[in-house]
DNA sequence: ACATAATAGTTCAAACATGAACATTAAACA
DNA sequence: TGTTTAATGTTCATGTTTGAACTATTATGT
């Protein structure tokens, strides 16, 4: 077998890849660890988020949303239902769906958890002009519709 | 309480960064879906990567790398070396640490796993310009540079 | 209408990551 | 030296994520 070929680490896209994957998994824990007081985990502020934007969104779409399992939305519920956070109702015309909502209470843990996760973001890409970073926004975009179709 | 705050969705930083976020879980995942003919998850992959580029590496500095806890990687490493892809062997002057080594058959694993990767991260960035993705990778480094410090 | 497919959500077991407590060994320092 | 402090790796309990099998409901096709 013909181990020599070109390694990765040669490769300037390959490099710059593993540096975007560090920067997601470094902000993602420290996101976690500012996220502690308020009691939310980064997973469940996806879901306080994507329900503020999209309300009577089903669990369905959800999980979507989230590129997760629909089981992975059904374990992520109910503790944040229990807590106040959303309501779960069952569709009118598809007995099969329910839709969810944020409640007020919900809707203010989340304004409370975006501004320490804004100030996170505001704080990592504070060295990018905004050109720059409009740029990434864009790239990264294409890069989620490509591998999508694969 | 004021909840009429600015919204992050109106923040191109807020919104640019979630893009990157969302290109990582795809890339991610797909990588999961590719690897898995060669019975190798993502994480694992990323060990054979470091002990390829780093040989007598100990287990801490291996976590220290990936970013994640020591414990992590007393539970990754049994699968790896019993099935022969890698060593653990005691460390002469200092009886803690483990120096781990890629075996033969780790590193032919590897190149296979390496040609996989590779692909999916040039079909993904096959949209950016060679300076462009230099400009992300820059960025990147940046950002988790200023994390770490935080 | 009726049988068949597909869809929404749940349950469950297995895989995985995490952090705290622990044992062993090394370093600091009195 | 002897005592204290720090570092390495393991163990264990906990919480999370996943995919497959399941129930209930709706769509499709004949």
């Amino acid at each position: 077998m013909n181990i020599k070929q070109e390694l990765p680490w040669d490769n300037p896209r390959f490099r710059n890849w593993v540096a975007v994957a560090r920067a997601c998994h470094v902000l993602e824990r420290t996101l976690a660890v500012k996220l502690a007081p308020l009691d939310l985990k980064p997973a469940q502020l996806d879901v306080l988020m994507n329900l503020y934007r999209h309300p009577g969104m089903s669990q369905h779409d959800l999980a979507r949303r989230l590129l997760v399992g629909r089981s992975n939305i059904t374990m992520l519920l109910p503790q944040l239902e229990t807590r106040g956070l959303l309501r779960r109702e069952g569709d009118q015309k598809d007995k099969r769906v329910l839709r969810l909502t944020l409640t007020e209470a919900g809707t203010e843990l989340l304004m409370q958890a975006l501004k320490v996760h804004m100030a996170l973001i505001e704080k990592a890409m504070s060295q990018s002009t905004p050109e720059q970073c409009d740029m990434i926004g864009e790239q990264m975009r294409k890069i989620a519709d490509v591998l999508r179709e694969a």
